[in-house]
DNA sequence: CGATAGTGGAACATCGATGTTCCACAGCGG
DNA sequence: CCGCTGTGGAACATCGATGTTCCACTATCG
């Protein structure tokens, strides 16, 4: 017999995953929404997100963990150690921004519930040493902090998620205008 | 005898603001903070926050319209006619920097409650024009469009807040990183 | 001194969100 | 077919925030 039931990964697993992804997209718009517009928003009953999280606490911090583990992911297909600190950045930009919602999401939650700023997750660290091997291969401004740049990059995500959200300006050039800016800022 | 009465620059208005201030302040910190905190924190009854601000409506109406007015003020001690584009633009960055928890509290107020982008106040044409300003000079990069280096110029200082806020930076080299980090970005 | 403005606090009603319980219904496999 | 699983919905209790009312206290000014 397994651990995880064989129900893990049917039924139970995608009502899951729905009221989850359900949860970013009010979320997002509303960080005060209730319980009861994500059930509906995810088109089940208010009764059933309590089985699956019992306290909103539950949710939340459900939700904060997948948020995490995808930004971990989108790090990881960046594949930080390949060419120069400049393109790493440059990849990294591109793999977060195709994160949208699930972004805004991590980017808010950080303050309000626990002050766990993005500093202590695991992939900070690697971020952080790509900034430093760009300060050495000559592509990332040495006079400008790893701290500071990764700051920049979530700034500038969030203004173009903004842009493109608000229809300002299309998801691709949102994209391109971010992937510009960062490149002139980090330049030496 | 005035429309205003006499002691409309005396106890109450000093009352009003203490609240207004500490408004400010505690919903910084926490957006979903209750009235009680709120009066707490500027040493007054939870009474006396509703004679003043008689639903909680009220308060955040009267918070926003504070803040825009010190966002225009700001904008007009910028004074943005002068010099290049690229100099107004560095003078309001200091300016809004200035504003501190005040700008934050603009900042996420804009999308939540009503959505008031920073579009539709009477300053942000004079900033458009500023920018538009500096394509002509040549002190601004023209290939980036003014909402999105206005939009910038907010993600910025927010980032750079944040930094000073948590004690990573100090706040001049907060603002120190700031500026130069717009300057490369819109410098053509 | 006496009147008035401004305030604080207690008490109360209300409302929406939350969390729990229970029952009924549908699908699916043994 | 029967039982199990997953679900939806109604009903209920609870809790915190909100808004209101009323009364007492203090300081200031005529």
């Amino acid at each position: 017999m397994d651990l995880r039931t064989a129900a893990d990964t049917g039924t139970k697993a995608r009502t899951r995953r729905a009221i989850l992804d359900a949860a970013v997209t009010v979320l997002t718009a509303d960080p005060a929404a209730s319980l009861g517009d994500i059930a509906a928003a995810a088109g089940v009953g208010r009764t059933t997100v309590h089985r699956y999280f019992p306290e909103r606490a539950d949710l939340t911090t459900a939700l904060q963990q997948m948020g995490w583990e995808h930004v971990v992911q989108a790090t990881r297909r960046a594949r930080l150690t390949e060419g120069t600190g400049a393109d790493g950045l440059d990849r990294l930009c591109q793999e977060y921004f195709e994160l949208g919602n699930v972004l805004m999401l991590v980017f808010n939650y950080s303050a309000p519930d626990g002050d766990v700023t993005w500093d202590c997750d695991p992939d900070s660290q690697s971020v952080l040493d790509l900034i430093t091997r760009g300060h050495r291969d000559g592509s990332i401004d040495s006079t400008l902090t790893g701290p500071w740049i990764r700051d920049i990059l979530w700034a500038l995500l969030y203004a173009a998620w903004q842009q493109s959200r608000t229809g300002v300006a299309s998801r691709h050039q949102a994209l391109d205008s971010c992937l510009r800016a960062l490149h002139k800022v980090v330049a030496p």
